[in-house]
DNA sequence: ACCCAGGCGGGCG
DNA sequence: CGCCCGCATGGG
């Protein structure tokens, strides 16, 4: 059963809540412009620009487009959004005792967005010891500052475009500091030339997880967290469980009496416990974590 | 003022 | 290997 139909000017969904979605830390979220208040979401997707109007419940929302590329922002957000996952299942499958069925009540309809490979990469370095609020605040300053145009069919400058790695290796370390970027201004400087020059990140798509994984731990500022990151919203890997501090000290507040468990220890338990759909129950266990 | 943030690389034992 | 430390910066 499909949770999503054409309409005339967007698209009917089901188990899709934007704002969980949008306000849990994904990259879209890093640079999207929101006002969720008003029902408005507008990103720079793979098929241009996209700007959606949501109106209606998490369980059964209407999503309208500009009627211009109306098709394209249809695809883009199907995907982007993953619509085509089947929710009953993932959320019977992660729903294992009361911890995890209350964060589902609380934030059902919170998806795993999918984004491009090298944002995804660019987003999670700067995230390493850093909080949500800042790390949009200097995503956002890349991509004003470094980012190209995006126009319309009129020539109208409607966005800018999140920038390329080739982009990044016009800049130096010192421009990336100047946004704010810090200690990690030299990870994204070497990132951004090995993923022009060494790595092809859009070739690891044909990798398995722990083939992709391996590989992704070679550019510098990737790490075990920062690469299932990378894996899951940038390559769709719902197997992957990124541990930051959030997951580590939720999960041994919930399941090990607070007592402290090795990153490994908890990698082994959330793949026997929650298996192929690990990614989405790691979105539901980081952000009911926070806000605990 | 002080503390912390979706960790990582490097150095040391 | 595992452990420990420093790290830029802005908001609470």
């Amino acid at each position: 059963m499909d949770y999503y139909t054409f309409s005339k000017y967007g698209l009917q969904v089901r188990e899709l809540d934007i704002r969980h979605t949008v306000e849990s830390a994904q990259p879209l979220t890093f640079y999207a412009d929101y006002d969720l208040g008003k029902g408005l979401l507008s990103y720079v997707g793979g098929n241009g620009q996209v700007n959606a109007n949501f109106t209606g419940t998490s369980k059964n929302c209407a999503v309208r487009f500009d009627s211009r590329g109306l098709s394209a922002a249809r695809k883009d957000f199907v995907e982007r959004f993953r619509l085509k996952d089947d929710m009953a299942d993932i959320y019977e499958n992660i729903a294992t005792d009361d911890f995890m069925r209350s964060a589902i009540k609380n934030y059902r309809g919170m998806r795993i967005t999918l984004n491009d490979p090298w944002e995804t990469t660019l987003c999670f370095i700067v995230s390493q010891y850093n909080n949500v609020k800042r790390i949009r605040l200097i995503i956002k300053r890349f991509v004003k500052e470094f980012g190209s145009d995006v126009v319309d069919s009129n020539g109208k400058v409607v966005g800018k475009s999140f920038p390329t790695s080739e982009r990044l290796t016009e800049f130096s370390e010192a421009d990336f500091r100047r946004c704010g970027a810090g200690f990690r201004a030299k990870y994204i400087a070497k990132a951004a030339e090995c993923c022009t020059n060494n790595i092809d990140l859009y070739k690891l798509r044909k990798n398995d997880y722990d083939g992709l994984k391996e590989n992704l731990m070679t550019i510098s500022g990737v790490g075990d967290k920062v690469a299932d990151c990378i894996a899951l919203m940038g390559y769709g890997k719902m197997e992957a469980f990124p541990i930051d501090v959030w997951v580590k000290r939720t999960l041994e507040k919930v399941y090990f009496k607070g007592k402290d468990k090795k990153i490994g220890y908890l990698h082994k338990f959330a793949e026997d416990r929650f298996g192929a759909y690990s990614g989405q129950a790691q979105q539901y266990i980081f952000w009911q974590g926070r806000n605990l």
